[in-house]
DNA sequence: GCCCAGGGGTAGT
DNA sequence: ACTACCCATGGG
């Protein structure tokens, strides 16, 4: 195991962040929170301004492990830049807009959007389409857990990576209808079987955001909201704006607009250019938070 | 038994 | 472009 101790010199909350349902494969326990990042196991906690790390390796990510860390929970994002530049584009809404959203914004101060990798962005988020969190998580570990060559132990303690595209390609549709992904199956089943390798995955990377939300939107499972998650979260897209069940209440609340998430999600890109994915994943913190109850005030 | 869950495909206008 | 309906499974 390998240790460190990182002093935050800019605003930062772990809980918030791994609590705000951009991430499925973290879990706190007395205190610390445990997570697998690609090949690395890792145990976090925070106290004040100090984040305290163990880690099953010396690297994250490519980088040492104090950089990995930095980068994947984006430290580098600049959150007082961030929440000014939203809050200036709500002065072109009325009062109640403004008065919800910067009550969200101070409820999610220290939120920060992860860097995960895209490839298991897509299979978590195509498992989450008409899904319940808790659902998406165990069936997340539960297909981890199908390859015993990913088992690693720490402590005494058991956790499996994440998938390859290699190992997912190995699945049949009645593999994956065991493991419980019912209609989602043959769509993760095509999936793995249309794209050829891992370089699918690196190319996006060089693509816009709309190139990357068509491209990825070519594959069956994969629709405006689950390829908005995977540009957010897995590319650092954070113009996506993805509209799930509570985000599209949230916004027909908010700014009483109706109609197709492809409209919603427009209305949200455009109007809240360039950090609307921020502006997202608040309002889909402060609506979960509140278990979806919204008639605050009037 | 009912309704809902971080939606998307399809068929019909 | 928009709508209605279906999709498996688990939990309240």
């Amino acid at each position: 195991m390998y240790e460190i101790e990182l002093k935050l010199n800019v605003p930062f909350n772990l809980d918030i962040t791994l609590d705000c349902g951009q991430t499925f494969r973290w879990e706190k326990n007395n205190g610390y929170w445990k997570g697998i990042v690609r090949n690395t196991v890792l145990f976090v906690t925070q106290n004040g301004n100090t984040l305290k790390v163990r880690s099953s390796s010396k690297t994250l990510l490519g980088r040492n492990l104090i950089n990995g860390i930095k980068h994947y929970f984006s430290l580098d994002h600049d959150l007082v830049t961030i929440t000014n530049h939203l809050s200036g584009k709500l002065k072109f809404f009325n009062e109640y807009s403004r008065s919800v959203s910067l009550d969200a914004f101070k409820e999610s101060s220290g939120l920060r959007i992860l860097r995960q990798d895209p490839f298991e962005m897509v299979i978590q988020y195509m498992i989450s389409t008409r899904n319940s969190i808790p659902n998406i998580k165990r069936i997340s570990d539960n297909l981890s857990a199908f390859f015993p060559e990913n088992r690693l132990m720490i402590n005494d303690e058991t956790f499996y990576t994440f998938p390859t595209l290699k190992q997912l390609k190995g699945l049949s549709i009645n593999d994956l209808r065991s493991l419980k992904l019912a209609f989602r199956s043959t769509w993760l089943h095509e999936l793995t079987e249309k794209i050829e390798s891992e370089d699918f995955f690196i190319k996006l990377k060089e693509l816009s955001l709309k190139e990357k939300l068509d491209t990825l939107m070519q594959y069956k499972g994969i629709g405006f909201k689950v390829a908005s998650c995977v540009a957010l979260f897995g590319y650092g897209e954070l113009n996506a704006f993805p509209v799930d069940i509570w985000v599209k209440r949230i916004m027909e609340k908010l700014y009483n607009i109706t109609g197709s998430t492809k409209k919603i999600m427009e209305f949200g890109m455009q109007s809240f250019s360039p950090y609307a994915g921020y502006y997202q994943e608040m309002l889909f913190r402060y609506i979960r938070t509140r278990k979806g109850i919204i008639n605050i005030c009037k």
